[in-house]
DNA sequence: GAATGCGAAGGCAGG
DNA sequence: CTTCGCATTC
């Protein structure tokens, strides 16, 4: 038998995918069925057995997470670093290629990265600008549907003639965002694929040198890609190289997002000779788990169809607590959480899952009052504070002038006398002459269009930029952070904010100077180290509590447990609306209203049913009906015009 | 015109 | 808990 560590302790299937002669595999794999460690081996296997170099071998993956823990197990099992090798997650990557190919994608060399909060910012400001009433237009739906049409691969341009009013008007609004983003050289996280894309669709020469390059191309959670991933990964691999897909066509948790099963489907058409391996022992459950997840999973529609199983034995049943409310529902697992703990048991071996991070709170509470260690992960995480996204604009605006966004969020900040007038000014001019906000404002002034108040101020605050641009020009990376925060004045803004919160604004702060201090630039990048902190803030928004490694409860979303193992698990919060939530049981994705004014999803209380939320409608005018889910009491049709239904918040 | 203080409203998941 | 829109004060 193979005496090498990297077939050593494989069961057969996944030995099979790993050492496959096949160039394209689809490696089918059920949760807790080793599908990391199937890929890692396939491409230690790659290396060290088949001599392929790592420099021909990309690996695509969803977090960074993933990415990370890819990188560390490959070097482990090949005990040798692993620069060359390509892993990441795909905005990762693209990244990486548009910072290569910055000039052939039509983007400034400094560009940067908005994150979901500077998207809408921006969106909002372009549509205030294009007057439209955001009553009428509420800016998230809005957001939702550019990103959508853009990972879709679409363009406002691809709609062609469009009838539909509001069509018309969401096309407008993405048009002037996108002209707004290209002025500012900024890019949002759909435009880094959506622009890697186009550039391999459109410079064949660029597309060909990387489909030389990678001789094979590995994905992870391919379920959970969407349409312009699908597209980017098709284009890459279509030259030949060997494709190697790992996926779970049951684990879809990613629909909401764009995500769709159906590319499992199609990679058969796509790559003909697709061989598939099924991974189907699970490592992970017990035999009561595992049944329980079967006969959910049966319901899924579309499957390829994987049966589980697990030599582990039966366990224990799994259990289902029904509590009056959240508190007792604490309360519940808490006690449960002592005897495990009693019995000798790890507190850090139970995991606390819930769908939405705002869950956590009564939780937290509850923990606190029984004195009990607890982590949470998730949640607002370090780079999207407030005051670290305030001193990132800062670094940003010292890289790149033309960056709005940055250049909204502090030009007044600490208060500096430019207020709302002037800004609107400012807007106005950028956007008649098609300039930037900075370079707007040194027009307007040297226009003497602006006061003399506003005029000295905005000198004010472009000698300051440009002062710290200069001042921090080859120091280190960790004191540029520091005397940007500090010339700045945010450090001296924030002192001034009373209590505890002030305190804990100044202690991020001091936090970003040693995340800058202890930043890697990414192997193999040749970018400047601040343009490389400044991207790996917008693309890794980092953990929200890095403490210590204590005896801890953990406490974290159903997304972010995705792929760990604990002994001992609460599943909390099934309720209906939240979990499943509201919008996936209403997948009809166009939110409408009902001729009442209610919207589906809606909570109404009833006199005589109680409370419910709206699942459907129909007819309209004095007939109109209204489907309700009765909390208890299984659904109903009323007609809206008898039934004095009350909406609840 | 800008700064400050207050009440009201909305809250999902990851890059 | 936060961000926002608005009224009041500087």
């Amino acid at each position: 038998m193979d005496v090498s560590p990297i077939l050593d302790g494989l069961n057969d299937a996944q030995r099979e995918a790993v050492t496959a002669a096949s160039q394209n595999m689809l490696v089918l794999a059920g949760a807790g069925s080793g599908k990391t460690r199937v890929l890692v081996h396939r491409i230690a296997s790659l290396v060290e057995h088949e001599g392929v170099s790592p420099y021909a071998i990309l690996a695509v993956t969803f977090t960074n997470k993933a990415a990370g823990e890819m990188r560390t197990r490959v070097e482990q099992l090949l005990d040798m670093p692993a620069g060359q090798l390509w892993i990441g997650t795909f905005h990762g990557l693209a990244h990486r290629l548009l910072r290569t190919h910055w000039r052939d994608a039509d983007l400034p060399q400094g560009f940067q990265i908005l994150d979901s909060e500077d998207q809408l910012r921006m969106l909002k400001r372009v549509m205030r600008a294009l007057d439209l009433d955001d009553d009428k237009w509420p800016p998230k739906p809005l957001q939702w549907f550019i990103n959508a049409r853009k990972d879709e691969g679409k363009r406002p341009q691809s709609f062609g003639q469009v009838r539909d009013p509001v069509l018309q008007t969401q096309l407008k609004v993405w048009t002037a965002y996108e002209a707004a983003c290209q002025r500012a050289g900024v890019v949002d996280f759909a435009e880094l694929l959506l622009r890697t894309f186009e550039l391999f669709r459109d410079r064949p020469d660029i597309l060909d040198h990387y489909r030389r390059r990678f001789s094979h191309v590995l994905v992870d959670e391919f379920q959970d890609t969407n349409a312009i991933q699908y597209d980017w990964i098709r284009l890459l691999a279509g030259g030949g190289a060997g494709v190697f897909i790992v996926g779970d066509d049951d684990q879809s948790i990613y629909g909401w997002r764009g995500a769709r099963v159906g590319n499992i489907l199609r990679l058969g058409k796509d790559f003909p000779d697709l061989q598939t391996v099924r991974l189907e022992q699970n490592y992970r459950s017990t035999g009561m788990i595992l049944g329980a997840a079967n006969a959910l999973i049966e319901h899924n529609s579309e499957r390829l169809g994987k049966n589980l199983w697990t030599d582990i034995g039966e366990g224990e049943p799994v259990r289902v607590f029904t509590a009056f409310n959240e508190r007792e529902e604490a309360s519940f697992v808490i006690d449960r959480i002592r005897e495990w703990s009693a019995q000798g048991g790890a507190r850090r071996e139970c995991a606390i899952l819930y769908r939405s991070n705002a869950q956590s709170r009564v939780f937290e509470e509850a923990l606190m009052a029984a004195a009990m260690p607890y982590r949470v992960y998730g949640g607002l995480r370090f780079f999207e504070r407030l005051e670290i996204k305030d001193a990132l604009a800062y670094l940003r605006l010292t890289e790149n002038r033309h960056d709005d966004p940055s250049f909204e969020r502090v030009v007044n900040l600490p208060t500096r006398g430019i207020g709302a007038k002037t800004i609107e000014d400012l807007r106005a001019a950028a956007r008649e002459r098609d300039i930037s906000l900075w370079q707007a404002s040194s027009r307007l002034r040297d226009e003497r269009r602006l006061t003399a108040r506003a005029s000295a101020a905005l000198e004010a605050f472009h000698d300051l930029v440009e002062r710290l641009a200069a001042e921090v020009t080859g120091l280190p990376l960790h004191e540029q952070v520091d005397a940007v925060i500090r010339g700045s004045g945010l450090i001296a803004h924030y002192e001034k904010e009373k209590g505890e919160r002030g305190e804990a604004r100044i202690e991020n702060l001091e936090e970003l100077v040693s995340a800058a201090r202890g930043y890697d630039v990414e192997p193999g990048s040749d970018m400047e180290p601040l343009a490389s902190f400044l991207a790996h803030a917008a693309l890794e928004a980092g953990e929200a509590q890095g403490s210590a490694w204590e005896d801890c409860v953990q406490l974290m979303t159903l997304h972010s447990a995705k792929g760990l193992e604990f002994p001992l698990v609460f599943l909390c919060g099934l309720e209906d609306g939240l979990f499943p939530h509201q919008r996936s049981l209403l997948a009809a994705a166009t939110p409408r209203e009902t001729p009442g004014g209610m919207k589906l999803g809606q909570r109404v209380a009833h006199a005589r049913f109680g409370e419910g939320v709206v699942l459907n409608f129909e007819g309209a005018g004095e007939h109109a009906r209204v489907e309700v889910n009765f909390h208890d009491g299984g659904t109903k049709w009323l007609v809206i015009a008898y039934a004095k239904l009350e909406p609840l918040r």
